[in-house]
DNA sequence: GACCCTCCCCTTAGGGGAGGGTC
DNA sequence: GACCCTCCCCTTAGGGGAGGGTC
């Protein structure tokens, strides 16, 4: 059987592949040219050499790097071969959980982003139906009312690094609220209660800082400037007190929108306070 | 409010990134420090770049490149945000198609290096219930059983061109087989008559060369070498005549498993030939 | 002494040349 | 004239230095 040889471009053409790819096969020693001219340096190959390529080809398709493509060929040993695709097996399942993650958060985004379009104006008073949250938090290390957003920072950095002990990092999407206990707030002391974020049932955060929050009406004020919290919690506390509504439980200021990205557009900004209220029977 | 700033250290602790990090982002324009020293050129930053940096990383999350992440950020515009999102959605959906499928690829690579594993030695003859199975082919243009080697990878490419020209590259990881027909198998006729590949029920294959092999009795005989295949084949007719077994099919040679890779370890080749059988009541 | 600076090189899987020989 | 060769530079998101100033 006379070796009929095809040049890179036949073999490269064959195998749809380009001839980069072919010549960096080469230097990686996954398939080496049957034949190299010494004189002119041109790459001959086989046709039977297409079965090499077909299998390079597979295993990039299960996600193999040329790295690890090379090591198993040059092992030529079939049981490495497959602790490499239970290894594989691993890797995608972890993928798989997490461009599922990606994806829902994705989709709480554009829903959230939907919410911020669709906010009512600064100031807009409201007595919701709200349903029963999960939160996650800690005691505010400091009282940001007085020291400030320094002071603020702080606390959302210790909330952070609390839920990163726990090994849970990815806590960008979720949004953020603050408490201030219903004594304070009814006496208009503004003393941070507690820092959370507001989790998704799906979050395995069931130990240390989880805590519901009970479904119910609340009474609610929108606002988008951090700045004017005090003030406009203060409006909602009138509001509950002309229209009889009884606290019921503490004060949130929950950030509805984390998009406080543009420093020129504190429109962003989307933040709705809420205390849940009763009604006297 | 007193500016407090942060040098680099610190804010890279803060957030829990490195240093490296921060310089990337400042040569990137997504994260500019509020104030550089003219003379030392030490980066500073203000505590409430913080939210920035969250930003990102959230961004990145939903898995966008530092580029995209910095075109929205400079566009301060949350419908570009949107539109982004929207797309990485659908990106996301399509990696998730794409996992899926590679994660299946894994689970058949596994299934077939073990039953390599446990393949019966070569010139095994047997009897054994096939259960329907789905092929996609085309009639072999060349007949290699006559031209050789050469002339097979012809016909396997030829397959691979009609099957990328259906949109369908990723046929690695499905076995191929090739046919007789019956009438040259019982003269002893070596035409080579179709070559297809087994393809999962799931493979979007209903159109053209799509085919069924249908259940039922089949008579068999394995070997490792491409080599022997008409001598076995030889063999295997033997078989049938000599139980009286009647052939009620074309004859299809089975590749069971597509590591043929290890140019000296002929052993990864395993090859079943077969033909449906009936009885004589 | 610890911190920060600016280069500079390195990683994956190739793509796209330039400049020069080869079928 | 079309094909192939060897450099060489480029892409992502940083990591890890070396050599030298700075808090």
């Amino acid at each position: 059987m006379q070796e009929e040889l095809l040049s890179i471009g036949k073999m490269a053409q064959l195998n749809r592949i380009s001839i980069s790819t072919l010549r960096l096969y080469d230097e990686k020693g996954l398939l080496k040219p049957r034949y190299v001219d010494p004189d002119s340096g041109y790459r001959y190959y086989s046709i039977d050499q297409n079965a090499r390529l077909d299998m390079i080809a597979y295993m990039k398709e299960l996600g193999m790097s040329l790295a690890e493509i090379g090591q198993a060929l040059r092992k030529e040993d079939i049981t490495l071969i497959e602790e490499l695709l239970a290894q594989k097996n691993e890797q995608l399942h972890q993928q798989m959980r997490q461009l599922k993650a990606r994806h829902d958060a994705v989709e709480r985004a554009i829903q959230s982003i939907e919410r911020y379009r669709k906010s009512p104006v600064t100031g807009t008073l409201s007595l919701e139906y709200i349903d029963r949250r999960y939160a996650w938090g800690i005691p505010c290390p400091e009282n940001f009312y007085q020291d400030g957003i320094h002071s603020y920072e702080a606390s959302l950095q210790a909330l952070r690094h609390t839920l990163a002990q726990q090994g849970l990092e990815q806590i960008h999407s979720y949004n953020i609220g603050t408490t201030i206990e219903r004594e304070d707030f009814l006496a208009g002391r503004f003393v941070a209660g507690q820092i959370f974020l507001f989790a998704g049932r799906d979050l395995p955060l069931r130990q240390g800082g989880f805590q519901i929050l009970d479904s119910g009406m609340y009474a609610c004020i929108y606002l988008d400037n951090y700045d004017d919290e005090i003030s406009f919690a203060g409006m909602l506390l009138d509001y509950c007190q002309t229209n009889g509504y009884r606290i019921a439980g503490d004060y949130i200021c929950e950030v509805m929108s984390g998009f406080h990205v543009f420093d020129n557009d504190p429109r962003s900004m989307f933040l709705r306070l809420q205390v849940p209220v009763s009604f006297e029977k």
